[in-house]
DNA sequence: CTGAAAGCGCTAACAT
DNA sequence: ATGTTAGCGCTTTCAG
């Protein structure tokens, strides 16, 4: 038996296509009676008809679709959001998650495809640069973890700054003084300003810090990287290091075991996102929370009020620094020779 | 600027829209004169002009989109899987995710809704019985994980059966013979096979096996069950959890912790999945490695095959156990009192 | 309360 | 080599 379309439920009622629309997308107030009602119902069930998600954009001014872009949905960053956003927008709308194909990020050509659609909102999860100065927004557009200001397009952000302050100071207070922000080759703000704010904060407080990169947040490139270097990090008075991701704390965790250096007696790591795993790891990382749920909950909200009021405020949601055992207290002669410094 | 379409593309040029169809999706072989064809690629940049996915889904034989269903995008192996499927399927068809909505599984409506619209193919990702049941292939279908046998269905399947044996004669091997199977409470042939092997081979290995049963794969359901239970499995001399999924395995490992009973000294962990944070936990899991990415890959070749000859063979892609430190020597008095039977 | 008709943007026969 | 036409399945005015 073929795929049943609103015809074949219409001639089994005997009805029009339009009564059938109407009842099954619940807008049949007084349009429809409840006998035809009824009786429509049970020829959808009879049948098994769903209807046409394709169609119903292509015709409909609410489709009811909303597109959510993300640069990788395996980063639990991201699926951890679109479990929120659909906690959010579910069941009113349905939720398309596309990902990025070039080098694990996606570009404005993924924007514009998906914009050719028609659908009720897009969502920009962590937007990299290119993304933004291309973006012409088509209707309701929600940003997360970007800074841009685009005029009408709300964001959903995470309190950067304040959290990455709170982490430039906690190690800090363990006496670290050289620290190493191992960052992700990536043009987007978001990772911008985590490590200047925590440069900046770590200056402030009579500490250096050097930037290296890995080209994307992925465990096994970490790891690599990370075992790599590890024992030159410490032979040169590096005490910590500051990952611009969890997935990348987790590789440096790796490397350091492979390269046998002790994290935390030698080295302190620490990430950002407080992803579900963090908890686990050995030892346990330090992180900083952004709450990817909650972020998507929020974006969900936003873009409703954005379809519905067609305003929309922007939200920035709090963060917060989880202390775990992956940072102590930084064991170096710098360290030694100032033990005022040393507030653990 | 609203969003091109090819009508505008064709208006822009001075041609048909068919022109446009033929350049765009790359099926000009001497059906559109060079010359043509480049004004058409200049407009189409000048334009920015992308087709819309859901027309092109609703009028052609050939949509290119294919749906892959899922229970929970956040359960890393299911978000492998889907990476190892675009590897295989990108860039000539694009694949739409689909997730549950009904604690966190997807039913026979799911399956309903995606099928009705126009799709090259439908990949289900270890469907419960519910969805093989009520199952009316509608167009070229994959499973994965799943040992139902529909006539013109090909499958992509794990090893279940040889990895499960193998983890049944490690836990043996090392003296275990009170096992508690922490199950995943979803009629899903898939665990009824991990559970069934394991628990054969344990029994004829002279062990035995309880079942226990959480509601869903998810860490922090698992860490709250494990809390509860950790010293009551240790009191009764049971030494070693095997858990359905690797999530479950994290929970046990961080409500053991909670409870204050040491993994492995006191109680032995496996899971299954050999997720990438598996090498990480502490201690680190005992896991069977099903490979979610080939599983991916290969269900995306097969679809392939599916759709361009009609016929596709049954894969079986090879499992493996991976043994890491959460799983020990059983120290119990039963061990003690058999040392014969300890060969690690 | 109900139906007819006109598209949404695209592709696929069928002309030319 | 190119254009014309007729839908894909649905929603949406607009009449009744």
């Amino acid at each position: 038996m073929a795929i049943a379309t609103a015809q074949d439920v219409a001639r089994r009622v005997g009805c029009s296509t339009t009564a059938i629309s109407l009842v099954v997308n619940g807008r049949d107030a007084g349009r429809v009676s409840p006998e035809l009602r009824a009786r429509i119902l049970d020829a959808v069930d009879a049948l098994n008809y769903a209807p046409n998600a394709q169609a119903q954009g292509l015709a409909s001014s609410h489709p009811n679709q909303v597109s959510l872009l993300c640069p990788d949905i395996r980063n639990p960053f991201f699926s951890e959001l679109f479990h929120g956003l659909t906690d959010a927008l579910a069941p009113d709308f349905s939720v398309n998650i596309v990902v990025g194909t070039e080098n694990f990020d996606y570009g404005p050509a993924a924007v514009r495809q998906v914009q050719a659609n028609k659908i009720s909102g897009l969502i920009l999860a962590s937007p990299s640069a290119r993304v933004l100065e291309s973006l012409r927004p088509a209707g309701p557009t929600v940003l997360i973890d970007s800074l841009a200001v685009l005029p009408g397009v709300p964001t959903v952000n995470p309190d950067v700054r304040g959290a990455a302050t709170d982490l430039a100071e906690h190690l800090l207070r363990l006496g670290h003084r050289q620290v190493v922000y191992l960052d992700v080759d990536r043009a987007k703000e978001t990772f911008h300003l985590r490590r200047t704010v925590i440069n900046a904060a770590l200056t402030t407080g009579g500490g250096t810090m050097t930037v290296d990169r890995v080209r994307v947040a992925d465990i096994a490139t970490a790891t690599d990287y990370a075992e790599a270097h590890a024992r030159g990090w410490v032979a040169t008075g590096v005490t910590a290091i500051v990952c611009a991701d969890d997935l990348i704390a987790y590789g440096v965790l790796l490397g350091a075991a492979a390269a046998g250096v002790n994290v935390p007696a030698q080295l302190s790591v620490s990430g950002f996102n407080d992803l579900q795993f963090s908890a686990l790891t050995n030892p346990a990382l330090t992180t900083v929370d952004f709450n990817a749920r909650a972020l998507g909950t929020a974006a969900g909200r936003t873009l409703r009020e954005r379809v519905e009021t067609g305003q929309a405020d922007n939200v920035i949601w709090r963060s917060r620094l989880v202390v775990r055992a992956s940072t102590g207290v930084a064991l170096t002669h710098a360290a030694l020779a100032t033990p005022g410094t040393l507030h653990v």
